[in-house]
DNA sequence: GTATCAAGCGTTATATTATTACATTTCGGA
DNA sequence: TCCGAAATGTAATAATATAACGCTTGATAC
C-alpha cells in the first residue's frame, strides 16, 4: 500500500510518468487519448487535489479547447473509464489517479484546509466494507472510500 | 456489526423505534424535532432507500410543509447534524440513520438494481481507511464509505 | 409581563453541477 | 472512396445546492 499525494515528491517526474503510463494504457486498450482528454489529464495531474468539471472548463476554454460543459464532462468521464482519473463523490470533483497501471481499488484522504488530495492503493476484499458485503450477500461493483480530515502538514503542530 | 436494509423485517416497528429514538436523541441534546424536521425523518423511514432532497420537498409540498428548497435542505441538514440522517455522496441524496443511539461509523450498500441502500455499522480505525491514514498521517474527521452493487434479490439467480 | 436574542422559517434569487439532444466532423476499416 | 462508429460543437435545460434577507416564535433575563 502507497498513500501518495502528501509528501513532497518530484512532481515535474510525477506528472511526465503518469502521462506516459496513461499512453501506454489507452493504446493497449485501443483508447483514443485525444488532444482535449490528453489536457485534461494533463490538468489533473498539475497538483494533488481534486478539480471541479467547470474548473477544468474554464481552464480549456482559455486554451479554445471547448467552451460548453459537455466537453469537460465527456473528457473527464472518458478517464475515468479508462481509469486515468478518479471521481470525488464527497466533493462532486476529479483528480488524477495516482496509482496508474496498478490494479487497485481507491481510498481517499481529503484535507479540508488546503484542498489536497491523497490517494491510498489497497485492497477492498479484507476492508470492513468486504466484510460487510460478505456477510449481507452484496455483490460489490464499485467502491467510493473517502476520508475528510487534515493532511500532516495542516494539523495543528506543538513542537516547533 | 449488523447491516440494515436488505433483510425482511417488520418495517412499522422499524420505523417507530427509529422516530422514538429520535425524540429521545432530539431531547437528551437540547435539539429541536420540529414538525418539518419530524416528518422528512419519517419521509426518509418510510423505505430504507435513498432519498433526494428535492424528492422530499415534493412531498413537503404535497403536505403544505414548504415548496422552496431551503426548507427541505435545512431539514436534512439539521437530521445529519442530530446523527439522525446520512447523506450518500456517491447519490447526492439522504438516508434515515439505521443505527440511531449507537455510536457507529456508517458504510452504505447501495443497490443499482432496486436503488435500496444498507447501512452496515462498523468501526472506523482497523479498516483499511484507518490503516492508510494512520500510514500517511493523516487526521480523519469524517469518513464517506459506500458501496455500489447488486443487493442478494437482485443478484441473477442459478437456481429456482 | 415584556424586552431581548437566538433559532427557525418563508421567500426570492442565484450558484453550481450535470445531462439531453442533435448536428457536424474525424478517423479507421471494408 | 465510402461507410459507420467515435468524437466533437453547441444550445438548451435539468438537477442539486446555497446566499441573503426579513419575519416569527420561543426561551430567558430583567
Amino acid at each position: 500500500m502507497a498513500t501518495i499525494g502528501f509528501e513532497t515528491h518530484d512532481h515535474h517526474a510525477c506528472v511526465s510518468d503518469t502521462m506516459a503510463k496513461a499512453e501506454q494504457r489507452c493504446a493497449a486498450l485501443d483508447l483514443r487519448l485525444t488532444p482535449v482528454r490528453r489536457r485534461v489529464l494533463e490538468l489533473l495531474l498539475a497538483e494533488h487535489r481534486a478539480h471541479g468539471a467547470y474548473d477544468i472548463l474554464a481552464h480549456l476554454a482559455a486554451e479554445g479547447l471547448g467552451t460548453q460543459p459537455p466537453v469537460a464532462y465527456r473528457a473527464l468521464d472518458f478517464l475515468v473509464k479508462a481509469g486515468c482519473a478518479h471521481r470525488i463523490e464527497a466533493l462532486n470533483a476529479y483528480i488524477a489517479c495516482a496509482h496508474l497501471g496498478q490494479d487497485h481499488t481507491p481510498a481517499f484522504l481529503i484535507c479540508r484546509s488546503c484542498q489536497s488530495v491523497a490517494e491510498s492503493d489497497t485492497t477492498l476484499t479484507d476492508g470492513r466494507l468486504g466484510k460487510a458485503a460478505r456477510a449481507a450477500g452484496f455483490q460489490i461493483e464499485h467502491t467510493v472510500v473517502e476520508a475528510q480530515g487534515l493532511c500532516p502538514a495542516c494539523q495543528p503542530q506543538d513542537t516547533l
